[in-house]
RNA sequence: GUGGGUAUAGUUCAGUGGCAGAACGCCAGACUGUGGCUCUGGAUGUCGUGGGUUCGACCCCCACUACCCACCCCA
């Protein structure tokens, strides 16, 4: 046992009835983006490491601590290693992929979206994996495509309370949030570092740190004696430029039209450096202390950043491993049947050969069917067939193979019929 | 990276310093072409790994590892 080969610290195998879940909550996404006219993209599962560095932010925990990294082989002699990275998010990666293939140039607003793994190596927990996976969209695009538009973020933030209502999770809070432009972050930030100058020394070790490094991170601290002073601290709102605010209003407005229930939320923050303006996040109360279903925002100097055009964009990723917690914390599990409809049973020895050539028949006509063996006595065949899941059993026995009338019963009811071999296939669609 | 909990059959878990257990599941028979019930029988464990204490350790002690939960962080 001890020396077995076990699946690694934070990684996982999904493992059927399960595999139905996923993809029930991976077909309604797709439904969803067709709706909304997205496409998918799919990137690379590594990437050079300068793209995440540069991207999600040189200072951010993800990167400078949760990345798995390595050193590739140089290819030649006069080359040096290159640094490669497990992508830790997907955004960085479109967005290098739009700059690379020149896709701004087309003029058109580009409505991409993502399936796939995520790695970041984080101590694993109640839907924190070291492989996890995300679904996940972005909108980018020229400023005269409309990508700059709130209607963008509106549009997007309604799809989600759309696709969450597809996939069967109801009990779901929507925050959002304006974190401001640049500018407005700069002078927010400068604001929290003064506010916080005469009081961090009462506050806890962790936002003596930040209110140096990172002041926003202060106002995600959950120290209960910390919160009277970050009730205190001015707030982002106050902080914003009229174009930041007049965006955010136009967003609000946009979802209160709509019908999305939603609250402001002016302490949340998020934690990849290339945020702007609108954020957001939807949580859920089945999911333990990782409570964030998903989350995203606005990126409008992120194309900029990794050298390429002006394509303000928003997006959002949604953790898949959590949307399937979520699901099963609901209990309202819906998953598509996926047993077959019969078990074709041969009876008595011989028998496999023309049991082979009916199930082939079914499996053609798109009847999914199990296949047993004349090796199992006609109990064995029930209890078979009904560990499968099949709704009706198909006896395929000397008697039916000389009368050409096959004895089909169904395993619910209890109800058999005689079927002539022609008749089968028909029998079973209707 | 830090803290707490857990580790015994396929699964969920009892258990005692002196022969390794239950329930469910699994296999077979009763019952050789009609199941789900019932009855009878059967198989399965380096008791997470390594060390220590002891005549003797699954049990007590130490270390390690893994998993779970939380901090942190985030999807």
């Amino acid at each position: 046992m001890s020396n077995l080969i076990k699946a690694v610290r934070g990684t996982r195998d999904i493992l059927p009835p399960d595999t139905a879940l996923w993809q029930h909550v991976e077909k309604a996404c797709r439904d969803i983006f067709h709706l909304y006219n997205f496409h998918e993209i799919r990137t690379p599962v590594f990437e050079d490491t300068q793209l995440f560095a540069r991207g999600v932010g040189e200072e951010t925990d993800i990167v400078s601590k949760e990345m798995f990294t390595w050193e590739d082989r140089p290819r030649a002699q006069s080359e040096k290693a290159q640094s490669l990275t497990l992508r830790p998010e997907n955004t960085a990666g479109v967005v290098r992929a739009y700059i690379e293939h020149k896709m701004g140039d087309t003029g058109k607003l580009q409505k991409l979206y993502y399936i796939g793994p995520q790695f970041r190596r984080e101590r694993p927990q109640k839907g924190r994996y070291r492989q996890f996976y995300q679904i996940g969209a972005e909108v980018l695009g020229p400023v005269a495509a409309g990508s700059e538009s709130p209607a963008r973020d509106a549009e997007i933030i309604a799809m989600l309370a759309h696709l969450l209502r597809e996939v069967g999770i109801k009990e779901w809070t929507l925050h959002v949030n304006s974190v401001g432009n640049a500018d407005d972050r700069a002078r927010y930030n400068q604001a929290l570092r003064e506010a916080l100058a005469p009081v961090k020394d009462k506050m806890c070790g962790d936002c003596q740190r930040r209110a140096e490094t990172n002041p926003l991170r202060v106002l995600d601290c959950k120290h209960p004696e910390d919160q009277q002073y970050i009730d205190d601290l001015p707030k982002i709102s106050a902080y914003l430029g009229d174009e930041s605010r007049e965006h955010f209003n136009e967003v609000k407005k946009i979802l209160n039209h709509v019908g999305i229930q939603y609250h402001v939320n002016e302490r949340m923050v998020r934690g990849l450096d290339y945020y702007t303006r609108t954020t957001f996040e939807f949580t859920h109360g089945g999911l333990g202390a990782q409570s964030a279903l998903l989350g995203g925002g606005r990126y409008d100097g992120l194309s900029e950043m990794l050298g390429g055009p002006k394509a303000p964009g928003i997006g959002f990723a949604l953790g898949l491993d959590r949307f399937v917690l979520a699901l099963q914390a609901e209990e309202t599990v819906a998953a598509a049947n996926l047993n077959p409809a019969v078990f074709v049973a041969p009876l008595g020895p011989g028998m496999n050969a023309e049991a082979a050539v009916i199930a082939r028949d079914l499996r053609k006509h798109a009847i999914a069917a199990e296949l047993g063996d004349d090796g199992f006595r006609v109990k064995k065949s029930f209890e078979a067939a009904e560990r499968a899941g099949a709704k009706f059993i198909l006896f395929v026995g000397e008697n039916e193979v000389a009368s050409g009338q096959f004895a089909i019963k169904n395993l619910g009811s209890g109800e058999q019929v005689n079927v002539a071999r022609a008749e089968i296939v028909n029998w079973l669609k209707s």
